[in-house]
DNA sequence: ATTCTTCCTTAGAATGATTCTAAACTGTTG
DNA sequence: CAACAGTTTAGAATCATTCTAAGGAAGAAT
């Protein structure tokens, strides 16, 4: 399939990024694809893989600014490393324990009742569900 | 007040931990004044500060044997550090991204409804709700 | 198109939390 | 008091992530 790099292109400049070959060269399999859930490391695989030459340093400083611009998202579930999400929109996750697995759930279908008033001074940012599994 | 290390040396041997000075010495710091969120290096630094001379190795190790005894709870909430959580009851918290602060919410409080059935061959093991906040 | 300015990329070093290693030490049991 | 298994620890090693500083590329101006 021809690579539309004009889609991504656009996007970032939308996002107030200049589109580098790096940058659309990621975007594209970022978001070329669907929703997904990547580390750094694994995108530099990707990357590499699609005979794209890219740094490590690179992949960390555009997956933080996607996130920054709201076209990417973190998600902490195991510190021993950061998942980058690519579904921005309200969701929470299942995580297998054992295989370092993120699955999403719809946001819809979850519903938080009962969350209390923020201590003085703060304000809710946004509520995360994580519903941790182990093998049977 | 008098060191009660006896109720800790009784806790570890019933957790089927040997009770070592520092183990009753990092039991008595965890457990001894109600509940707490504590990182490793905290933990290391209030022992130096109260006169007990114990490695950071040693902190970590039995941090995770604690847990692993289920004495202890650690907290993903940063991907910086892990937290160890002295409540192991059914609770949420509060995360204060501005300054790494951790807030318990009661468990009773707050209702989780609508997670989906895990996939086959999981089971849920634990569902952590996290509310992360900001400064207004 | 060339120049200019600002932003971007990157190799490699640095960081920092956590883990590992292997040797010395201690709790427990007989 | 052995004697063994379990513990502690200094220091090295890991590993994800960040930093630095120098060269490269995108956009605006000329
Ligand atoms: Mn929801
Ligand atoms: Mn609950
Ligand atoms: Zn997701
Ligand atoms: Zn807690």
């Amino acid at each position: 399939m021809a690579p539309k790099t004009a889609v991504y292109t656009d996007r970032l400049r939308k996002a107030g990024l200049r589109p580098t070959r790096q940058r659309v060269a990621l975007a594209q399999l970022l978001f070329g694809r669907g929703d997904r859930h990547v580390t750094a490391e694994g995108l530099h695989e990707e990357a590499a893989a699609s005979g794209v030459t890219v740094s490590l340093a690179t992949i960390y400083n555009t997956m933080h600014q996607f996130t920054r611009a709201g076209l990417l998202r973190d998600v902490t579930v195991d510190g021993a490393r950061t998942y980058f999400d690519t579904n921005i929109g309200d969701h929470h996750h299942f995580y297998c324990e054992d295989d370092g697995t993120l699955m999403d759930i719809d946001g819809a279908a979850i519903a938080v009742a009962g969350v209390p008033t923020p201590p003085h001074g703060a304000k809710v940012d946004r509520v995360d569900v994580i519903v941790r599994l182990k093998r049977r």
